[in-house]
DNA sequence: CCCAGATCGTTTGGGCCCGAATCATCTGAC
DNA sequence: GTCAGATGATTCGGGCCCAAACGATCTGGG
């Protein structure tokens, strides 16, 4: 999906295979440099600020959805962090566990969980976050728009609804 | 990371709690609308495409790479997807299982592994990856300059090594 | 009241994911 | 020819990932 070879060269194996079909190279690419873009990045922050703390990306996600809006159902981190609530569930028991955030059973309505940060997660936090942020600052640095890529992306999403 | 919350919501959260600091937004912005897409692009080709050919992404990335490529060394199918070997290896495993790709020893070095698709696996793409491209067409329809949206995100890629 | 259906979070089972350790094979300096 | 180091793929252990099943809780119509 997504690699070192050119773009001609894929696309002339590509036609090798599939030359009475018609196909969309530009929209291959696309979708093949998304992955390839959101995969270096993530491996990227993750070998450079993620790691030294000890921290998965998922768990790191969790972490700065709960640390902005300072307690939070469930259901919502997991809709934020765009991955499912089983997912959720095994992620914040680990994070539990490591002293890093808190549940508790909502007072209003009984099926509901509120999750907040520990002392120790917002500490945490508060000295990662710096770190993280200026990895983006590098990351994109090179990128011409900021704006008009934001959009992009955002198209993109919402081209999926 | 990613989430319903507007980029202005985020923006004052996060200066409550890291007022003293300076931050890039728009390169937070960019990272996270990155994985925001990555991600519902990806669910939602699994949940069209995929899914009903009883496939993960993974899985498809390995056929699609094996596939172009028609005989292929497991660290280069590694390279080009994205992903380790130690993944590779466990994804392979399941593959050969379900007989759509085959490993093979390579002649000339006895360290490597060859992998190639058996017949299963290559009428398998072949009536796969046109739907795969249908998808991946519609999902960029509103994307206004793929060209400049391609080389934007390879600029990403290139900015981590 | 009551209870059927909706809405939660969690558990389960199977698969992906990676770094580190392991084992096999190759290479080059001697 | 030999063997130390380099280079492969695989295995292992721990964690993420999801759909489906589950149990608990809430809601509203009767």
């Amino acid at each position: 999906m997504a690699g070192p070879h050119t773009l001609a060269e894929t696309e002339r194996q590509v036609a090798d295979r599939l030359g009475d079909l018609t196909l969309d190279y530009e929209a291959m690419a696309v979708v093949s440099n998304l992955f390839r873009a959101a995969n270096a990045v993530r491996n990227h922050l993750e070998r450079t600020v993620l790691a030294p703390a000890d921290l998965t990306w998922t768990a790191f996600v969790v972490l700065w959805v709960v640390w902005i809006w300072d307690r939070v159902e469930t259901r919502t981190i997991a809709a934020e962090g765009g991955f499912s609530k089983a997912t959720l569930s095994g992620v914040l028991t680990t994070l539990e566990g490591r002293g890093l955030v808190e549940r508790s059973r909502s007072e209003s309505d009984g099926r509901l969980v509120d999750v907040s940060l520990t002392p120790a997660g917002k500490k945490l936090m508060r000295s990662l976050f710096p770190k993280f942020n200026a990895e983006e600052r590098e990351i994109t640095q090179h990128v011409e728009d900021l704006g008009s890529a934001a959009a992009m992306l955002r198209a993109l999403t919402l081209a999926t609804e």
